[in-house]
DNA sequence: GGTATCAATGCGACAGCGTATCATGTCCAA
DNA sequence: TTGGACATGATACGCTGTCGCATTGATACC
């Protein structure tokens, strides 16, 4: 746990969530996470949730349809998402050629670059075995 | 305008719309282009500019925060997005390596893509010039 | 251990974005 | 010209997330 060295402190409802997180067998949403903690308020769900996402414990995984997932992040680092719409799985990726495509672009572009993100829609190796 | 072609009906109210966003500067929001619209109600923007979408004629922007914009597209093809966290303007560009990179990461995973995103956050050159 | 301080919590209201419903209006083909 | 399908507008609703505020509780310091 992080918290601590980070200056934010380590409380039950926070210790609650990230349990429930860790428990999460796929991406979950916040009312999905807040029904299996129904004695922490839905704010501090939320307001957990963000601060995992600043600590890179928690990333937001952006849906084709405009809905938003949470997921427990792996690596804790930079990577980018396969995204199955089918069973709605969600495998990290890290590729620097692709890190190093994008920065090409920008670099063409004369922008600035400060983040990016990139998501892959498709489906993944189970759900093409059912057919 | 090709409405007529897909089956649709061109109306009074999509020609609208229509307008109204080929007039637009910038990235805009909903609420923004019902507002230059005050004689057509809210669920015909929406629903138009879902139709417009569908068309390739306009392309969600989705932002860092998670807010999002719509656009006029461009190009009415596949691209991606150089979004500018200053001024909020945001380019198109295309790139096949780019492309080619994200395929091979597909299928490195034994994932089958379907559709991908891909978005650039940071500043544009005007905004660089400005300091 | 006791206690002051300040972050964290819970609650409820609210805000933004988008969709559903449904009665009415409008286009187009026969 | 008329019937039927499609589009519209108004409004209610739903979902995701934030805000304000009184209360609680973790930590640091004694």
């Amino acid at each position: 746990m992080r918290l601590e060295d980070t200056g934010y402190r380590l409380t039950a409802p926070r210790r609650a969530v990230i349990e429930a997180i860790a428990g999460a067998n796929r991406p979950f949403t916040i009312e999905e996470l807040s029904e299996r903690l129904p004695n922490i308020g839905r704010a501090t769900v939320f307001r957990t949730i963000k601060l995992l996402q600043e600590l890179d414990i928690v990333c937001r995984v952006p849906l084709e349809d405009g809905g938003v997932r949470y997921e427990r992040s792996r690596s804790g680092r930079h990577h980018h998402h396969l995204i199955c719409g089918e069973c709605g799985s969600v495998t990290e990726f890290s590729d620097p050629s692709l890190d190093a495509a994008i920065e090409q672009n920008a670099t063409t572009a004369g922008f600035e670059l400060d983040g990016h993100s990139a998501e892959l829609y498709g489906r993944c190796t189970s759900c093409q075995r059912l057919t």
